[in-house]
RNA sequence: GGAGAGGUACCGAAGCGGUCAAACGGGGCAGGCUGUAAACCUGUUGCCUUCGGGCUACGGAGGUUCGAAUCCUCCCCUCUCCA
């Protein structure tokens, strides 16, 4: 593959970034004409990727593209810190095993969105555990307290009186050094990483290096249209999540959301951009705009013929408002002679957590039996096959089985 | 070592002797409307209930009181400041 010029790669790298640190410093680093060693971060113990992680992803897979070396760095080591960011808490370390395993599957999903033969994966534990308290006390000084607190979150936490144990002043400390080992030329990272991948600069230059290029992109906002996309946050859409799951999620992201989803993770398409432009016109309907990036992102990840099953599938349940195709079976005993009470039936499914959770889905009509609303809370349900639904969309076939003394 | 602040439901946060299963906001769930599981509006959100009520709950254990999330004692945990 022959590479573009430095000034077009430098566009390529630009395209979508929240920020570049610095353009000059990347024209340096490409005109050498070598495959730049980009660094990108990775944490070991969620190994399941949602829509926030293709984001970054889909930047690494152009960035390879041009001919680079894409570096996923595990930080194994770190996540017995856990990164301040945000309140998690320290974490549990994992074995070596569970990371080993972890990382398999990553690699794994990932190889769906970029060619991971030609990307090496590292673990931080491979230099950190060998690190000497001698050699971190000397990572350490490197650094100020000060310089440190200037991170946003510590500074907030600092202020309100959160606690900041003092391992947590490593994380960034570990994050930099993993520079330092990889040589990374340019690391990329969520704008929540800006601090980190700064601190990586500062101390590359500590240890005599060229300081690595800082490349971070947006987050991704989560189906709630608030927080950044989080699988604690239960806001996220998993790509390896059922297609049926993955369009009708993205079908129920807030309209106002849709601009941004567009921006951050369309792939490029003629008929998609008519549809944008016809929108924010005021002509087209957001639905039908949702409904092709709805489409996009299941045959992305699922294929073709998955993504038209998933559509079909939603246009019969929430427009049509028809039962769907596969509904889970599932099998009650009968505890009397004339049936099971609904309400046992309801807990059983899984569709109330307790029996008073039952009676007030009945009480607020959100209970239908072979399609026909349920108006008595005491209504028993005698032996046979029903179509159980609660709400717009929980299904189940329901077979009662008749009463055994 | 000393001084102070605080621990309330899924989360944030009020309440500081009864009218508190606990205001309010967020989230969840349901209903309505609709162009979608969007937006908006309404209801609901401990458990059990023969729908009259009953039971368990406000960090933990005791106590005062007819009555405690609210007062007292001890304990546990968190934070801040001073040394």
């Amino acid at each position: 593959m022959t590479q573009p010029a430095p000034e077009a790669q430098l566009e390529i790298f630009r395209a979508r970034t929240q920020s570049l640190i610095s353009d000059a410093e990347l024209l340096v680093k490409l005109r050498r004409g070598k495959p730049l060693r980009i660094k990108f971060g990775c944490d070991p113990s969620a190994p399941d990727l949602h829509l926030g992680h293709v984001v970054p992803l889909t930047k690494l897979r152009a960035l390879q593209e041009l001919g680079h070396t894409i570096i996923f760095l595990v930080g194994d080591f770190t996540a017995m810190i856990g990164d301040p960011t945000g309140r998690s808490r320290t974490r549990v370390s994992l074995s070596r095993e569970e990371v080993q395993r972890n990382a398999d599957t990553y690699r794994e999903q990932v190889s769906t969105l970029l060619d991971m033969t030609k990307a090496e994966i590292r673990f931080n534990s491979e230099w950190m555990d060998r690190m000497t308290a001698a050699e971190l006390i000397q990572l350490t000084s490197h650094q100020t307290v000060a310089r440190l607190i200037e991170r946003e979150d510590f500074k907030t936490r600092y202020q309100s009186g959160t606690p900041i144990a003092l391992h947590e002043f490593l994380y960034p400390l570990v994050q930099a050094y993993d520079s330092v080992v990889l040589e990374a030329d340019l690391e990329v990272g969520g704008t929540d990483q800006l601090f980190n991948l700064l601190l990586g600069r500062e101390i590359q230059r500590a240890y005599g290096q060229e300081a690595q290029v800082v490349l971070t992109l947006p987050l991704l906002e989560g189906t709630d249209g608030v927080e950044k996309m989080s699988k604690s946050l239960d806001n996220a859409i998993g790509v390896r999540e059922a297609p049926h799951e993955i369009f009708g999620k993205t079908m129920s992201i807030p309209d106002r959301l849709l601009p941004r989803w567009l921006e951050l993770l369309a792939e490029p398409d003629p008929d998609l951009e008519k549809l944008q432009r016809s929108v924010e016109d005021g002509e087209g309907n957001p639905r039908d705009l949702k409904l092709a990036l709805a489409r996009q992102l299941a045959r992305r990840f699922h294929g073709e013929q998955a993504a038209a099953e998933a559509e079909a599938h939603f246009d019969r349940v929430f427009r049509q408002h028809q039962p769907p195709r596969d509904v889970p079976e599932l099998e009650v005993a009968s505890s009397r002679p004339e049936g099971e009470e609904l309400v046992q039936v309801l807990l059983a499914s899984g569709f109330a957590a307790s029996r008073s959770a039952a009676r007030r889905l009945i009480r607020q009509g959100g209970v239908r039996l072979d399609q026909a609303r349920v108006e008595e809370l005491d209504r028993t349900v005698a032996p046979g096959e029903y179509l159980l639904q609660v709400g717009k969309r929980r299904f189940a076939r329901v077979r009662v089985t008749p009463f055994q003394a």
